[in-house]
DNA sequence: GCCTTACGTGTTGCATCTATGATGGATACA
DNA sequence: TGTATCCATCATAGATGCAACACGTAAGGC
């Protein structure tokens, strides 16, 4: 119990959303979240305020907090602003070479224990983190920020996708155990190439379950 | 003094660090703030939260907000999130034609009036819009939230080319005039061409002001 | 003389209280 | 019967008070 009266109404929420818990559409109040976290209500404003901004909230003066339910075109906007700026930060991610390999490592481990464990969150966990640091190395604080808000965003659109099969938790494994192969390989084009493809493919995956 | 308390001390603490009564690498307290506002503590609260999320302050716990002094990486990492957002909205933007030629027209002539009144907070004003109304064009929420907020803050950090020379309004003003001929005249290419330059020079533009 | 510790000051974190605005339903009137 | 209006209810916006924590400073022990 370290953190703060606000860090736990903000994680109370936010799983409560990304769980499903708190329906796209819903109507919180703060009274209502504040007796559930146990917490007065002034921490529970602070939450809900970061929460406006990530998007994951939208609060109505007066009226409440309603969960942004997720319409195609912000999902559109989600995957194409991603697309964005994965895209960009390949090349320059390549560039590092062996050095970004040894970084990606851990977590291309990580995925495959949990793959053998059927942990599936943890698996997803590993793999968004793996993209995180991919783009985080390109060097741009701002970008790799709003990149970690997207991926965020995206388990809250599409957590049908979370529920990944057993197949495509094998061709994730694959397509990053060969990311981290060209790296280390030197194959700058080959690895921009590659995460070209593994997007479109999310993509896809994301559309088709939609 | 329709708006909220909040937003007035919002705009109180915004507008104090680009006009530099708050210096870079200050210290502020919410007392302070409060004092200055008139407002209570509550208020001036939520609006450091907001300019945290902004990145132009940062709060430590117990000590105070600090007025995050920018650095050279911040200032290019402000530059290259623009130029990403912008290059990518410039081919999309430039399909819609006359229709956003139209869209556009009264910044232009915001502008033109500016220059010739001499009026450089209205220019830049205008300037500045009339790019956000090309990203929008583009139709992605997310990314054109990004570029708002990246726009404000390259005010912060480039203060002195606030301070426009009458010969860079008349460039700026220029290229803006090109910009919406092309889209009338439904030449695409041209359209992203000018925009990569337009970007340019503001790059450069920024780049030799530091 | 130096290091440790205790204390004073200042600031935030959170709870609680009041005022105000919004909303939905009941009621009165046409 | 339909519509406009009034009011009870509820949610937020903001103010205030208190407690906990951080930090600088000064005093005391070694």
């Amino acid at each position: 119990m370290s953190a703060t009266a606000a860090d736990r109404a903000y994680d109370h929420v936010k799983h409560a959303i990304l769980d499903g818990s708190y329906a796209g559409g819903a109507l919180l109040t703060e009274g209502e979240v504040a007796d559930a976290v146990g917490v007065s209500r002034t921490p529970v404003r602070e939450a809900m305020l970061r929460l406006q901004v990530e998007g994951m909230l939208r609060l109505y003066p007066k009226k409440g907090a309603m969960v942004v339910p997720v319409t195609a075109a912000e999902a559109e906007a989600v995957l194409e602003a991603r697309t964005l700026v994965e895209s960009w930060a390949a090349p320059q991610a390549a560039s590092r070479g062996a050095q970004l390999a040894d970084e990606l490592e851990p977590y291309l481990t990580q995925m495959r224990d949990h793959r053998a464990s059927g942990y599936v969150t943890g698996f997803s966990e590993a793999d968004r983190t793996f993209h995180e640091r991919i783009v985080a190395a390109a060097g741009n604080d701002i970008l790799t920020r709003l990149y970690r808000s997207l991926r965020e965003r995206q388990i809250c659109i599409s957590e049908a996708v979370m529920r990944l099969s057993e197949e495509r938790m094998d061709i994730a494994l694959d397509d990053h155990s060969q990311l981290v192969d060209r790296l280390r390989a030197g194959d700058e084009a080959g690895f921009v190439e590659l995460t070209e493809r593994h997007l479109q493919q999310a993509i896809d995956n994301t559309r088709s379950s939609r």
